[in-house]
DNA sequence: GATCGTAGTACCCAAAGGGAACTAACAGCC
DNA sequence: GGCTGTTAGTTCCCTTTGGGTACTACGATC
């Protein structure tokens, strides 16, 4: 069960473990969201907002903030006419898009699957 | 029955989409350990309560209900002396674990990237 | 000087997370 | 008969997070 290439030292079932808060992290719905919406390139507030259907303000600086102190995404300000911020992945954030597009698709193919989904859509 | 295909009117980004509520639900730091917990075999309530380091039983009860609820694991009672329950993954939750293990691995591999982890290991 | 667009923050409430202690059921032991 | 031990929770209470609405700041434009 000793995996990766070095010592077992990290470990998410461990509890004090530093890769238990980065997956609490990940494994949240806006950021899995949040990164995907950045995936093909910058973007600002209010399109995330809107590409985030249903994330309120407040949680969306959050989640954003949470993502930019961890190192996954970056914010760049310019200090134009009516101010405009730009949100976009660093290389650690593209790479974590990859195992949370993963997840997303997952969802979406196997949603049929779900009682949740059968019971309200009807599944035509 | 179902169009299976690809009709897109499933979309994680939709609001209104169940899809969003099985994301909520895998997208989450218990359901992610939990489940992978469970990859091999079937456990009882306190192994799985020992395994996710840190968990209280009663979010453990929680996650696995909201698990049980939505067809990814099974509860069975065993009626012995001092009671046994074991829980195991449904197909569905079987398959569930490919996407989740992929972002727990993934945390993992890249651990020492994360300023978190970086700070508090010494990150060597 | 009022209004618009952008990117938030402030305030407040509800839900979820989380810990410690307690319960239920029953076997075996003293 | 009552005490103890085991397993699987539940209950209580508090803190944290999620979430919605309203509001602010900024300068340009009308």
């Amino acid at each position: 069960m000793h995996t990766t290439s070095c010592d077992r030292k990290h470990d998410v079932y461990d509890g004090s473990c530093p890769c238990r808060q980065v997956l609490d992290l990940l494994a949240n719905k806006w950021s899995a969201l949040a990164l995907g919406a950045l995936e093909n390139g910058p973007h600002r507030f209010g399109v995330l907002r809107e590409r985030l259907d249903g994330i309120s303000p407040k949680v969306l600086t959050a989640t954003l903030r949470r993502l930019e102190e961890q190192g996954l995404v970056d914010r760049t300000v310019f200090p134009s006419v009516p101010l405009h911020v730009e949100y976009s992945l660093t290389a650690l954030g593209r790479d974590a898009c990859a195992p949370l597009a993963a997840l997303r698709e997952w969802v979406v193919a196997n949603i049929e699957r779900f009682p949740a989904a059968g019971a309200k859509t009807g599944a035509r």
